[in-house]
DNA sequence: TGTACATCAGTGAACGCGCGTTCACTGATGTAC
DNA sequence: TGTACATCAGTGAACGCGCGTTCACTGATGTAC
């Protein structure tokens, strides 16, 4: 009796897991990278492990390839899930205070600064999570890429508001804040002798001098 | 017959390997750090070991735990050894430049970032080395500590031409740029879409703003 | 409203593998006489 | 200058362990009629 018993089952797509359908797995698929930054945290990259994560998360290992590839795959998305919500508060922020030129730029700068903060600090494993991204040859392009993406907005709205400054060195500058700013992102979680506050007034001092700065 | 035949051995003290004493313990032991910076860049912090060190080392992997308490000793003892060279390096601009005030540090600060990177790229494993010390829970203290002292040294020769800067207020802006001048570091060799002189004049330009500024 | 059935979500157990580290030991080097 | 011996440097093999991942499967949910 040759028959087939059971319906043929599609093989899903190589390069990426399908994203989640019900309700239930949505949450399954988010609690895993709660936990995954929790425990970047607490036991560092280089201990983290998939059976791990499964089992905070109170899942089978098997479970956790349903929504990640690999144990990269993890990383990445819990590296972009930061970036991106960092992201959104600072495209916001461009949109708010355009319209008031240099001066509204420069002046809510220690704002962004500090609720970017403040997205890292509610975010489990925090800033361990933009240090893995650094660390990991396998993942630095994301965060590339993301400060680029962030380099391009801000140039469509400081390039009209400079008109005398070349593009393209204005585009290297903002790519070097952009740098700039989330190394203090990560500086205010690592020295605890400076108070936050003055780190975020020290830095939107710096930054501001040469936003405004002419050629 | 109950006489022991080899002589007491004295157990090594528990916190660190002793100093090698021959030439040749040494050449092991600096071999053994330069594999593994190789190794930091070419599989990444979670994938390098101790084993695949001593292997391309072509040692046995009993022989690394004579110079390190463990793998974590090994990072650690890269790290300094970086941070080490570049610090060495800022001291003599220091000692160099402080005699024509703030003046002659401000021209020089893109020369003394370029001279960091240059240590950097000659150092194996480069980079890599720098973001390892960020993202390992075990070996951050290592980044901090460096960044302090350096910023304790700056203080002492910043702080008599900057007579009217409250002196803590003078630590912090300086710990800042600190920061910022090791992302330079790493962003220099992350981010290609910025010509590297391009990247020091900008950075230069910062640092010098904040440097220069007074109360 | 009930139900047959397709699809989605998650399980339990296991796999081969390389990890970090240690052990008892041997070979190499330095040194007192 | 030779040599006995203390110390230093490095070996070879193995240990228990947890890793990342996959397999064939079951249970939960949604939906067409």
């Amino acid at each position: 009796m040759p028959t087939a018993k059971r319906p043929k089952r599609k093989a899903e797509p190589a390069a990426l897991r399908a994203a989640p359908i019900q309700e239930r797995a949505k949450q399954t698929r988010d609690r895993l990278l709660d936990i995954a930054g929790e425990l970047l945290g607490e036991v560092g990259i280089e201990r983290i492990s998939t059976n791990m994560i499964a089992a905070r998360a109170g899942v089978s290992p098997a479970a956790l390839y349903r929504y990640f590839k690999d144990k990269y795959g993890v990383l990445e998305a819990l590296g972009r899930r930061l970036m991106d919500r960092q992201n959104a508060l600072l495209f916001a922020w461009l949109d708010t205070h355009k319209a008031g030129g240099l001066d509204a730029l420069g002046a809510h700068t220690a704002e962004l600064l500090r609720g970017t903060a403040e997205i890292t600090d509610n975010e489990p494993g925090g800033v361990w999570i933009l240090r893995a991204l650094r660390a990991v040859p396998q993942l630095s392009h994301v965060r590339v890429e993301s400060h680029r993406e962030v380099t391009d907005a801000m140039l469509e709205v400081y390039a009209p508001l400079l008109p005398k400054v070349n593009k393209r060195r204005l585009w290297q500058r903002l790519r070097m804040t952009v740098e700039y700013g989330y190394a203090i992102d990560e500086m205010l979680h690592e020295e605890d002798r400076i108070p936050r506050e003055d780190v975020l007034r020290e830095a939107a001092a710096m930054l501001g001098n040469v936003q405004l700065e002419d050629e």
